[in-house]
DNA sequence: AATGAATGAGCGTTCATTCAT
DNA sequence: CATGAATGAACGCTCATTCAT
C-alpha cells in the first residue's frame, strides 16, 4: 500500500512533466515549474528521478509498454500481414491522438536524443517496433508482400510517415484527425509492396482487409 | 570586396556552429566554444546574429536556397512525375550524406522547434518542399497517378520517410549509404500511387520508369 | 527560530550591500562581491532578492521604519510646532550621521531613481515625511506659524537643507557634525515662519523655545 | 570655420546626449543610441569625449558658464543683499525651467558622483555659487542680515532648496511653475536671517526689495 | 519519506572602447 | 576627420542538484 502510494506519486510527476515538457519545451521547463504543479517539493521529485533527464526519459516507459502490450494482443486476432500493419498503424495513430502530451515528448524530445538510445524506455519502444519488422517479414514469407522488398525500408516508411504526420499535427495541429490518415496510407503501402500474382488467392481464402475502425 | 569578407566570416561561424551543433547539441554547445573554433570574439558572433537561436536558425538557410535552387534546375530537364519524385529523393538523401551536418542540424534541432517555424529558414524549406507537392500534382493530372490519393499524405510519406531514415543514419550510422534506399523506396512509393490503367499508355508512349527493375 | 535565521541573513546581506554601494557605488558593485563579504553564494542572494536592484531598493525599508517609529514616538512628547520641528530635523541628521552607509546609499542612489518611486521603501519615507508636513500646517493651525505660508514649501526647505547637507557631508567629509547644524538652522526657519504677533503670547504662557540662544 | 564646425557637432552631441540620459538615465543610455540620434558613428564620440562618462560631465560646461556669467552681470545692477539673493534664486529656478535636460541630468547624474568633484564642469559650478556665499557674507557686513547666521548655513538651504524643488519637479512635475516658488521661498530666508534692528534703516533709506518678476 | 534552504557552475549577452583604413 | 568593424572584459542571473533536518 504504502508502496502504492509512492507509484501514485511517481505517476503524478510523470504527468505533469509530460504535460508542461509538451507545452513550453523541455529546455524551458523548470523543476521548479513540476514541482509547483505536482504540489511536490523539488527535492521529492529528486527522490523518484535520479535527474531532469532521467524524468523525461522515464515518460514514455509505462505508457509504451501499455501500448504494444495492446499491440501484441490485438496482432494474435488478425490474420493476413497487410491487415496486421493496418492494425498497427492505427493502434499507432489512436494512441498518439489521445495522449498527445506523450506524442509530444515523444516527437519533440526523445526520438531525437542520442542519449535516449541507451534507455529503459527505448528498449521498450525498440522491442514494440520489431512487431512491425516482424509483420512485414512474415508477409514476404507467407507471399503477400513481394520478395524483393527491403523490410528495414518499409519499416521506416512506415514509422517515418506516422512520425511525419503526428509531428505535424503536434505543431502546426493539421491534420485535425490522424486517425483518418491510416486508410489511405496504409492502401498506399499495400499497394506499393504487395505481391499482385499471390494477391487473388489470398482474397480468394476469404479473407478482408481490417479497416481502421473495426480494430478497436 | 569588404562585403565580402564579412560575408565569409558569417560563413564560417555558421559552418564552425553547424559542426559543434551537430557534435555536442545545441544546449551543450557554448558561444565561447563557437567562437574560439572559429577564431572570432564572442562578441563578433553577436555581430553576425542577434542571438544563440538566431544563429541556430541561420544555418539552414543558404544551404537549403542552394539545394532548392539545384532541385528546380534538375526538374526542368526531366519527364514524368514518377521520375521526378525519384530525383527529388535522390537530391535529398545526396545533399544530407554530403553535408552531416547540417542534416543533423536540421534533423536534430529544427525540424522540431516550434520557434524555427516563424523563421526565413523555415520559409524557404517551405517553399522548396512545395516542389514535391506539385509533382505529386501534377503526376495525378497527367493520370500518371491515381486521382483518388491524397497528394498531401504522399508528400508526407516522401518526408517522412526521407526524415526517419536521415535520422537514423545520423544516430546509428545505418544505413551507411542514404543514396542506396532511394531506388527501393521510390519504387514502392511509385507501385503504390501509380495508375495502372494509364501505365501501359505511358510505356507505349516510350517512356521508360528509372530503374524500377534494377534497384536490388 | 528558523525564520529567525533567514531574517537575520537578510539583514547581514542588506548591510554588507549597502556598505558596498555607500563605498563604491551601486553600478560599480558586483552581485559576487556582495556575496563574498557576505559569506553567502551569490545564487542565495538571489533567494532573498529578486534582482540587484530589488536588493539595493531594499536597503531602506526597515531602517526608515524604525526611524520614523522614534519620530512619531517622540512627537506625541514634545508640545509647540517649532519644537516639534526642531526634533524632527535632528532626529533626522543624528540618523544619518549613525548610519552613514544607508545615508550615502538613500542620498546618492535611490533620491534620484524613479523607479525608486514605486517602491515599498519609498512609500515608507513618505509616509514618515507627511509628518513634517503634518506639523507644519498644525503650527499653522494653532498660530504659531504664519497663515500665508506654504507648508510644502517650508517641508521643502526642510528637507532640501537636510539633503543637501547629508550630501555635502557624505562626498565631502563637512560639516564634521551635522547635528551641530540643526540649531541654527531650525533658528532660522522658525524665526521665518513664526507669526511675531501671537509669539508673545506664546512666550507669557511659559513656552521656551529649544535651545535657540544656545545654538552658535 | 573649420573649427567651428567641429565645435558646433560638439555641441550636438552634448544636446542629444543630455536629452537622452534626461530621459532614460545615464547607465541605461548607450553610445551606440547617442550616436544614432546625432547622426555621427559611435567612434566619432570618441573623437570629441574621451569616455562616456567625460562626455556626461561635459554637459555642464558650456551652459553652467552662461548662467554664472549672466548672473555676475545682473548682481551688479542690484543694491542690497536681500534683493541679490532673490535675483539669483530666480536666475536659477528660470534656468532650470528653461533647460530642463541640463536640469535632469545635474541634478540626477552629476550632483552625487564623486568623480564629478573633479571636474572643470564642477569647478565652475563651485565658482558660480560662490557668488551666494558672497552676497551673504556682504549682507551681514552691511548688518542686513544678522551677525550670528553662518553663511555656509544659508547657503546650503538656499541651494538645497532649491535642488529638492527641482529635482521634485523633474521626478514628478510638481510644481509645474518653479518661478512661483521663488519669492515666497525668498521671502522666508529673509525673514528668517535679517537683522530687525537695522532693517528699518534701510527702508528708510529708500531701498525695495527686488520681486522675481522685475529682476529680467 | 519529505522538504526548505543553499549553492556550484555556467552562460548568454552587453557595451564602452579601439583601430585600421 | 570619420567610421565600420571588432573585441575585451564583465556581470547579472538561472537552475539543476544536494543536504541537513
Amino acid at each position: 500500500m504504502i508502496q502504492n502510494k509512492m507509484e501514485v506519486r511517481k505517476k503524478q510527476i510523470i504527468e505533469t512533466a509530460a504535460k508542461i515538457f509538451a507545452e513550453s519545451g523541455f529546455k524551458e521547463t523548470t523543476i521548479s515549474e513540476i514541482a509547483k504543479k505536482t504540489k511536490v517539493s523539488e527535492a521529492s521529485i529528486y527522490e523518484y528521478f535520479h535527474t531532469k533527464e532521467g524524468l523525461l526519459f522515464s515518460i514514455p516507459v509505462e505508457l509504451a509498454s501499455e501500448l504494444f502490450e495492446k499491440m501484441e494482443f490485438h496482432l494474435k486476432l488478425i490474420r493476413g500481414a497487410a491487415n496486421k500493419l493496418r492494425s498497427i498503424v492505427f493502434l499507432f495513430m489512436n494512441f498518439y491522438q489521445t495522449t498527445p502530451d506523450f506524442a509530444s515528448v515523444l516527437m519533440l524530445f526523445l526520438k531525437h536524443d542520442k542519449k535516449f538510445l541507451d534507455t529503459d524506455g527505448h528498449r521498450i519502444i525498440k522491442i514494440g517496433i520489431k512487431h512491425i519488422t516482424n509483420v512485414i517479414e512474415d508477409g514476404v514469407k507467407t507471399g503477400e508482400f513481394r520478395k524483393d522488398i527491403n523490410p528495414y525500408l518499409v519499416r521506416s516508411m512506415i514509422l517515418g510517415t506516422i512520425e511525419h504526420l503526428v509531428t505535424n499535427w503536434i505543431m502546426t495541429g493539421t491534420p485535425e484527425n490522424l486517425e483518418e490518415m491510416v486508410d489511405p496510407f496504409i492502401d498506399i503501402i499495400i499497394e506499393g509492396i504487395q505481391d499482385r500474382e499471390i494477391e487473388k488467392k489470398h482474397w480468394s481464402m476469404g479473407m478482408f482487409p481490417v479497416k481502421a475502425e473495426d480494430s478497436e
